[in-house]
RNA sequence: AGGGGUAUAGCUCAGCUGGUAGAGCGACGGUCUCCAAAACCGUAGGUCGCGGGUUCGAACCCUGCUGCCCCUG
């Protein structure tokens, strides 16, 4: 594994991508120590503190071997997004040895190197308005206020999108389809990283899936959703935690532990079907290493 | 053993007075330039437990068998 990365030069960052389960932090822990480099976080929910367990982020012990940002930095009720990581990454990549950046969100990898609109964040207010309108008058409301472009462009029947559109008009005053086509370039161009893809066989992760979790609940996993369950918010950033749901309603007493077991795997495996297709269509480039040995 | 109930897609179930079946979940595939472990779109599954019978026609009616559930003994 380690003859991957031996010719890579100092300054050159390593990027790895893997769907969940498929053992990236290992191997980035592996790499980091064989060359000295740092380790940053590209997964969505790695970020939040009161997750280590079950978002399977690294150990503490890891966290001492070799020095790892963006992890469980940020609170679970803080709103965070593709452009707050990449704000965040920028200075990390200056730093030599260059850092390997592991994770399994495409997106983050996406705006890394091949841009993303430099959009301000959308304040919490407008963010409370969007929510509001949309739970009250629906999608197509939103949409009316749309430019053409924007509407054209972005999945109209994609609530997610529509409110983001609408969003980003809103606290701007400017259409997200002109932002977006003012796209920077990247911070980081494929050309100037060395990026790999872990390549897991699907029942083989399928299998490591289900592992994981028993892994996770004798790792203290429910103990991380009673010391969250009295301060649960459904609609919170951290609250889309992979399981989350599933083992405080457990913790309320809401389904027995074995129904939550499943669902919580049912969805894990449904995220990782979503990552290969993420992966499959938008990193072909990559450098792709089989994990199912 | 007797009485009652039930048997429809991988799972849970719909299916009006008979006109050869649907949903949710799951599975599978895809989309996605900032909530992405999010959100969204699409596709495929059923000799309607098995055998007889009635009927132009049965998932639906009659009958035998089998499995499961409940009650009684």
């Amino acid at each position: 594994m380690l003859t991957y990365i031996e010719d890579i030069g100092d300054n050159v960052p390593i990027l790895l991508a893997g769907p969940t389960a498929s053992g990236k932090s290992d191997i980035a822990l592996r790499w980091a120590a064989a060359q000295g480099r740092a380790i940053v976080n590209a997964d969505a929910l790695q970020v939040y503190a009161c997750w280590r367990v079950l978002s399977a982020r690294p150990s503490l012990e890891d966290e001492k071997q070799t020095s790892h940002h963006l992890y469980g930095h940020v609170g679970a009720t803080t709103a965070y997004s593709a452009g707050h990581w990449l704000r965040e990454v920028a200075p990390l990549l200056s730093v030599r040895p260059a850092p390997i950046l592991v994770g399994g969100t495409g997106l983050y990898f996406r705006a890394l190197t091949e841009g993303l609109a430099d959009i301000p964040p959308v304040p919490a207010e407008v963010r409370a308005e969007a929510d509001a309108r949309m739970a009250a008058e629906g999608r197509e409301a939103l949409m009316a206020e749309l430019d053409a472009a924007t509407a054209a462009r972005i999945d109209t029947q994609n609530p997610m999108r529509v409110q983001r559109a609408w969003e980003v008009q809103r606290t701007t005053g400017r259409p997200l389809s002109a932002w977006q086509d003012d796209t920077p370039e990247p911070l980081l161009s494929l050309s100037r990283a060395a990026p790999f893809v872990l390549d897991a066989d699907k029942s083989w992760l399928n299998a490591r899936i289900e592992a994981r979790f028993d892994l996770m609940m004798a790792q203290g996993a429910l103990e991380e959703a009673r010391a969250l369950e009295p301060d649960w918010d459904p609609a919170a950033p951290a609250a889309k935690a992979i399981g989350a749901p599933e083992l405080i309603a457990h913790v309320r007493g809401e389904i027995p532990l074995e129904q939550a077991r499943a669902q919580a795997v049912i969805a894990t495996r449904q995220y990782a079907k979503r990552q290969r297709t993420w992966f499959r269509a938008r990193m072909r480039d990559w450098t792709w290493i089989s994990v199912t040995t």
